[in-house]
DNA sequence: CGCATCATTGAACAAAATCAAGCGAGGTGG
DNA sequence: CCACCTCGCTTGATTTTGTTCAATGATGCG
């Protein structure tokens, strides 16, 4: 089976067939998120972890006055709450941006699964790690760079994340977010949002619309989001330094 | 022996002796580095991962340009680089605020300690999501608070975290950072930093020179940060849900 | 003392938010 | 079939927030 989950974890670990089929068979159920809908909720204890299996969903945080905070993106193989293994309350939400699939694993599962293999444990950390990479190259787009680089930034991941999947390529991909999801991932105004999207479509770079990115010059927007893939290539798999 | 080091791993999980003895183990040596100088650099391979054993320490990435950004602080007991272990290359550096000691621990020993101690391993990844979940609120705050509330934020998270160590009370506490760094981590520039520190002043919460900060009024000072600290406390140990 | 680093201030400027309005496509109900 | 509504996108005008530039005080240290 050449399932979403297996296929993104064995870039990481060479797996015996036993491994790959007890994490496998760590997927009790699946379920069906339409676009739009909550896929986990800020404040629940869930007691499964969650892989999304097909769509897009997003991880967001929401303010007490309501304002949304977007703070990643999650395309099919990503585990979206792996780390909910750990956290008494989830302190963010998980939502369907398209039509999703997600697979659910038993917290217990996991954890029987880590101390029967810990290989598949190193694995799935550096699973977590690869997530937090992610994160903390869009903390330092936040901090560091200017709406135009940063929303150029996402563009430039989305689109590299998608090619590993084999759902873009060098011309464009597949995006259906809005844009008032974009500028809460970008930290911007939706009017400001919309702004930067024309200057970036006006210099010759991006085209988006109706959840499409069309990709005009993608050398030319990764300098300007002063973009550095290195981040999403941890190449080191867990086999490397091991035994 | 009262490491920081056990002692912050076993408020995650409880430890068998034999455990105790494995990870006092790991630390092959320690090394003192004065403050202002770099830990760990940007593009190295590191083959250890290090542990703050004193001092105050911060992560951040150098920009094309020279720009810095910080992405987080760390303190005595914290793993400055336990992702390193799955890193091909370091994505960011880590530098002394203050002098400190730091531990290291060899890549291949964290590799065999897990495989021979599932549990552990369990400890160590809990760890890094515990790091993931710090990140994701500076992530949060970058996004969608203004410079106040992000000042604000960065002095009621690293209150909590110091007095986890003893190293705080409500009233305040060492902060040896200057207004540059301060500025950096924030994400604003130094004047704009200064400006804002005047205004906490001024507003009765909080005051910071000269490396220490004297907070007036914490419950005030959660509210302008909409700080809510469940973040920090990650409740379930990884004994929890496990066997 | 003299130098370096850090902190502070004012003024001009740029970036982005906010406010307010209008447009267009898709869906629903009459 | 059309009126109407909602949602997402677009635009202009105005205000706020934060930056940059430039200079001046402090503080500490050899």
């Amino acid at each position: 089976m050449a399932s979403p989950v297996l296929l993104k974890i064995s870039q990481a670990a060479t797996l015996t067939e036993e491994e790959r089929a007890a994490i496998s068979s760590l997927i009790v159920q699946t379920v069906a998120a339409p676009a739009g809908e909550d896929i986990v909720l800020q404040g629940e204890t869930p007691q499964f972890s969650t892989v999304l299996l097909e769509g897009l969903a997003y991880r967001y945080c929401t303010l007490p006055d309501g304002r949304r905070a977007v703070v990643s993106f999650q395309i099919a193989g990503d585990w979206v709450d792996l780390h909910s293994l750990f956290l008494d309350r989830m302190d963010h939400s998980i939502g369907a941006v398209s039509a999703c699939l997600v697979g659910k694993a038993p917290h217990a599962a996991v954890h029987a699964l880590v101390k029967r293999y810990p290989h598949l444990g190193l694995a799935f950390w550096r699973d977590t790690t690869m997530d937090s990479a992610i994160m903390r190259q869009w903390l330092v787009n936040a901090t560091a760079r200017d709406a135009r680089a940063r929303m150029a930034h996402v563009f430039c991941e989305m689109q590299l994340r998608q090619q590993g999947i084999g759902q873009a390529d060098d011309t464009g991909f597949d995006f259906p977010v809005t844009q008032v999801l974009l500028a809460d991932a970008v930290g911007i105004s939706v009017v400001h949002a919309n702004r930067i999207l024309q200057q970036l479509k006006a210099d010759g770079l991006l085209e988006f619309a109706r959840g499409h990115a069309v990709i005009h010059d993608l050398p030319a927007l990764w300098r300007v989001a002063e973009f550095d893939p290195s981040y999403l290539r941890l190449d080191r798999g867990v086999d490397a330094a091991g035994a």
